[in-house]
DNA sequence: TCCTTATTGCAAATCATTTGCAACTATCAT
DNA sequence: ATGATAGTTGCAAATGATTTGCAATAAGGA
C-alpha cells in the first residue's frame, strides 16, 4: 500500500503509464515481508495473473531501483541471484541464517561511527555502507542444540 | 610465496598434483595486490603462459575457496563478477570507490560489537560478518574538488 | 619406465539478466 | 467516443558469468 501509493505518483508525475501489471507487481511486493529473487517475485505475481512475463518483472524492478524505491543486492547464500529489497529508505543491515536462509533487518549506530573512523584515516567520503552478517537464527540455533546436544 | 607455500602443502598432503598450470596461477595470485575477478586473473595468468583456460582458473579458485586459503565475493560496482580475495585468512572489511572501483581494506574492532549485539537481542549465533562501505576514495575526492569546487 | 588416475583444454550447458522487436494498449487530444 | 501517439508487454534471442562432460594429457608413485 504504500510503495504502491509512492510509485503511482511517480509514474503519473512523469509520462509513464500504469498497467495492469505494474499494480499486481507493485502490490505483490508490498504484501511481501521478505527478500525476493526475480524469480521469487514472478511466482507470487503470476498466482495474480500467470501471463506477466519474467522480463515485465525485471523492467519493474529495474525502475523501482533507479526510483531509490527498492534497493538490489546479493547475499552470499545458496543463490547467485539479486535480491530486492522494498524497504529502501533509510539504511539498513541483514543477518542471513546459513541453515534456513532466513534474512532478518537490523541497525546499528556503531556503523556510522565506523564511516566516520574509515573517513578519518584515509580521507575518502563514505556514502553508504553495507553490513551483513552470517550464521544460525535463533530458530535454528535452537533446533540445532535440541537434536545433536 | 604464501599462498603459494600453503597451497603446496595442502596439495602434497591430500592426493592431488602440482601441475604448471596451477603454479602459475598460485604465482600470480600471490604477486596480486588486488581483488581479481576470474577473467582480471585469467589475463595475468595468461602474460606467463597464454594456453591456460579460464576453466581451469575457476577450478583451481574453488579449490582455494574450499581450503580457506581465498574467498569469493560480489561487490556492488560496475561488474556482477565473483572478485577473489586471496588475503582470506582473518576477517576483514572492504572499501569501494564509486569513482575509480578501486577496493581498499580495513579493519575495525567495533564490528565484534556489531555481532556481538545482535547476538543478544536475537538469540542468533554470528559466524562471520560483511562490511562493505561505498563512497569516494580519497584520491577521486580531491580530483573531484580541484575540479568542479 | 609404466600405470593409475588427477587434471587439462575445449565445447556445450546452465543460470541470471538484458535487449530487440512486433503486437498491444494507456493516455491524451480531438 | 475515436483515433493518434508513444510507452509497454510477451517472447525469443543475446549476453555475461560460471559450471560441467569428456576425451586427451601428464603427474607421481611403483
Ligand atoms: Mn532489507
Ligand atoms: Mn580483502
Ligand atoms: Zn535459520
Ligand atoms: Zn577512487
Amino acid at each position: 500500500m504504500d510503495l504502491s501509493l509512492e510509485a503511482d505518483k511517480r509514474i503519473r508525475a512523469s509520462h509513464r503509464r500504469m498497467t495492469p501489471q505494474r499494480r499486481i507487481i507493485l502490490e505483490t511486493l508490498d504484501a511481501l515481508d521478505i527478500h525476493p529473487t526475480a524469480e521469487e517475485l514472478l511466482g507470487r505475481v503470476q498466482e495474480v495473473d500467470s501471463s506477466i512475463h519474467l522480463s515485465t518483472i525485471y523492467r519493474t524492478l529495474r525502475w523501482l531501483e533507479a526510483e531509490g524505491l527498492v534497493q538490489a543486492r546479493i547475499f552470499n547464500d545458496d543463490r547467485r541471484a539479486e535480491r530486492f529489497d522494498p524497504a529502501a529508505p533509510g539504511e539498513h543491515y541483514h543477518f542471513v541464517c546459513q541453515e534456513c536462509h532466513a534474512v532478518i533487518e537490523f541497525n546499528n549506530l556503531l556503523v556510522n561511527a565506523i564511516k566516520a573512523q574509515f573517513e578519518l584515516h584515509t580521507g575518502a567520503r563514505v556514502d553508504f555502507g553495507s553490513v551483513v552478517l552470517y550464521g544460525l537464527c535463533g530458530d535454528c540455533r535452537k533446533a540445532l542444540l535440541a537434536e545433536a546436544g
